[in-house]
DNA sequence: GGCTAAATAGACAAATCTGTCTGTTTAGCC
DNA sequence: GGCTAAACAGACAGATTTGTCTATTTAGCC
């Protein structure tokens, strides 16, 4: 059954997750959170030493929630080169859903990456990650090998990267989609 | 001859661009600031009415020194289609001295993009400067037409964005010239 | 050289920040 | 139902935040 303690934890983390990625983390106090989780203060620093740890643990639950919606979301789709296209596509909803906010990553590793050596490691795995996974999908994807498999590999992540700092500074989704069909030709 | 307000002011843009780059916009203080400068609060407070003023003077500043650096850089190249690839070279250079701390206008989107229209504003006309920049570099470059003049200018855009976003997070310079490699192949 | 405007140092206000601590209430388990 | 640990509200400390204000010194121009 769920513990006492996990559901303060969830609170905290949902209302920092929420917090952090549109207000950014050195613009959110931990009244803020405290208020907003609706939990009281020491209940926060009873589970959390500092604000860095929070931080911490916001970035590794990032993580780990933004792998299981990609996993579902490609393992849907059949074919193989329709797997590497999904990836735009599944993109292109989260950053609508997100308000074009863009990657919560590269968000974290501009204002705290160097704050603490635990949230660059995160962030770091978290995009190697996401290499290694399309990595995966090019070597199944039967591509015309215009580009080798390293190259492809590649080329989708950077302008997938790209693609989602472009919309959130736009604030549109034209340029995932554009990325799409640039990769469409290309395999 | 050179105005006495102008020197204060070059102080203080000089500081804030550092620090702001460097520490991020929320975390450095106004303190700070004149600290460093060297230069009295008062006279800040003179020449800037609040810090979102500093902050829009920051990136429009540096939107025209990012210009004036890359139109030199790229002057320099004869060759039309390695004209292109010194994209990529330069960027690698500006990343090696900025110490792999990203895209000054993706930071200053991520941190404070919404708290000023003219922080968006300054930031989307960077990124469509840039983007033009390269457009009129693919129109002269007799690339080889495997993809479209519209298709080529996005996927370098996109590949060199994503590649400097890359790079900030791993802190080294590969993931931009692997992106030169890739479009090298494509021109 | 003297006038004027600018830059100076630094006190100050009012708010906010992180983190600590005290004492009370609540919830889960045997 | 009573024990125990957890969550609670909220005061508090001490540092820091942006921005204002006063009074003094400095620099440039005629």
């Amino acid at each position: 059954m769920k513990q006492r303690g996990q559901v303060v934890i969830d609170k905290i983390l949902d209302t920092a997750e929420r917090l952090f990625y549109s207000q950014g983390y050195n613009a959110t106090g931990i009244n803020q959170v405290i208020e907003e989780a609706d939990i009281a203060k020491a209940s926060l620093y009873k589970h959390f030493e500092t604000k860095t740890d929070l931080l911490v643990a916001y970035v590794q639950r990032t993580h780990e929630k933004w792998y299981q919606r990609l996993e579902a979301a490609i393992s849907k789709v059949a074919d193989p080169k329709d797997k590497l296209l999904a990836l735009f596509d599944h993109h292109t909803e989260r950053q609508e859903i997100r308000q074009f906010g863009g990657c919560p990553f590269i968000k974290a590793n501009d204002e705290a990456g160097m704050s603490d050596p635990r949230v660059l490691t995160e962030i770091q795995q978290a995009k190697q990650h996401s290499k290694d996974f399309i990595k995966t999908l090019v070597a199944k994807s039967g591509h015309k090998k215009l580009l080798s498999d390293k190259e492809l590999t590649e080329v989708i992540f950077l302008t997938l990267e790209g693609a989602i700092a472009a919309a959130s500074v736009f604030k549109q989704p034209a340029e995932i989609q554009t990325a799409k069909k640039i990769i469409q030709k290309l395999i």
